[in-house]
DNA sequence: ATATAAAGATACAGATCTGAACCTTTTATC
DNA sequence: GATAAAAGGTTCAGATCTGTATCTTTATAT
């Protein structure tokens, strides 16, 4: 393997384990078998076990911000589908066979310490994607984003619990069912009328005009 | 202490240091010495440690239910209005000062094969709950009451789940603020006109013709 | 091609964990 | 008060875990 991989190469097998096994469970030498990297050079990449672990989140936590902008980017240009278009794509991440619940809450949950650096990094996970959802909540012009967000953010937390439970994807479409009945009847601020705003024209009809 | 006890206060130690750091995280050793009981007591109580996870999750949701219960009922007898009550009941739950995430869906978290024994009770104790909520929303005449008691559990878990990570009680009020939109528009049978029916008579006036 | 850095392989130290063994002391019951 | 059962206290076996040490082999860079 060429030296430039092993690091990536650990971080997906160490990743991959905590999803599957938990972070406790899954040993070192575990690891390396899995990996087929020798235990010196793990530690070479790596100080501790608890450094792999945040590098494997703060790998994750990328990942998964992009791969979400991505997919919702390329669905929609309207703000308010794209609020909505979030749970398609938590849908098909829990439809992957491998989902065992967000490693995000795991993480928090196998280190309750809220100093605790893994703790931390779930926490920072967690806002930076509600910061996301009120980024979009903000451009589809709701009243209250910030609260709007954290609505959102809600469904997300709780589809995604119940579904590590009960196994199935089913309540990322209920999530989504709800959403969309909130959004619907949440207050939005006036379209301001000046030409070109980009939060008025996203996403509009391409004949604007009634026709 | 007397013996009878010594079963129950292990119990109590044992789902106290769970909650507070985990399963994998919390020895025998240090639950020894945390309630002052021998080594030897313990196994004699409970074969293995997984046994002794088994019996706190069971106990804790026999409580975690009954309570729920006799806090809803003692609240309110509007089934409406209890169902929105179990967000009251949840919020008392996140005040706890102790609170650090549900334990069931922590101990999936710790124990991600569905097989194994401690999986299965918390997949257990979400379906029990998931069945009260439906037994209320039955009760209230809604017309797909198994509709809606998955929607009110992705709205507990959800709630659970943002409180664990952000260390604050609000998710109950905002998921009872969600819930209360959502019920609020479902589908709800006609109410029947047969006297003493108990869906329709519950929760009604003292002085049931207007006085 | 040679020097340098990293990877492989393995053994080991030290801590910790579960569970059993052993014996003494307390408690409950007749 | 005698007897039996359970609790206390401690030690230990065996496994496992993290992290280090040591040495050999491979890859990379000049």
């Amino acid at each position: 393997m060429r030296r430039s991989e092993i690091r990536d190469h650990l971080l997906d097998t160490a990743l991959q384990l905590f999803n599957e096994r938990g972070y406790h469970a899954t040993g070192i030498d575990l690891i390396i078998a899995e990996s087929g990297v020798a235990k010196t050079t793990l530690y070479r990449h790596f100080e501790t076990k608890e450094d792999l672990i945040l590098a494997a989140l703060a790998r994750r936590d990328e990942e998964d911000r992009v791969e979400m902008r991505s997919f919702v980017d390329q669905r929609t240009s309207d703000s308010f589908e794209r609020l909505l278009a979030t749970f398609d794509f938590l849908e098909e991440s829990l439809k992957d066979k491998k989902f065992r619940g967000c490693i995000f809450v795991s993480a928090a949950g196998e280190h309750k310490d809220p100093a605790n650096p893994v703790f931390r990094a779930a926490e920072m996970h967690k806002r930076l994607t509600v910061a996301y959802f009120e980024e979009l909540a903000h451009a589809a012009r709701f009243a209250d984003p910030k609260r709007i967000a954290e609505e959102i953010n809600l469904l997300h937390e709780g589809a995604m619990a119940v579904a590590q439970i009960s196994r199935s994807y089913e309540p990322a479409r209920q999530a989504k069912h709800l959403a969309g009945q909130l959004l619907a009847v949440a207050k939005r601020m006036e379209p301001v009328a000046s030409r070109g705003d980009p939060a008025q024209t996203a996403g509009m009809p391409v004949t604007p005009f009634g026709a």
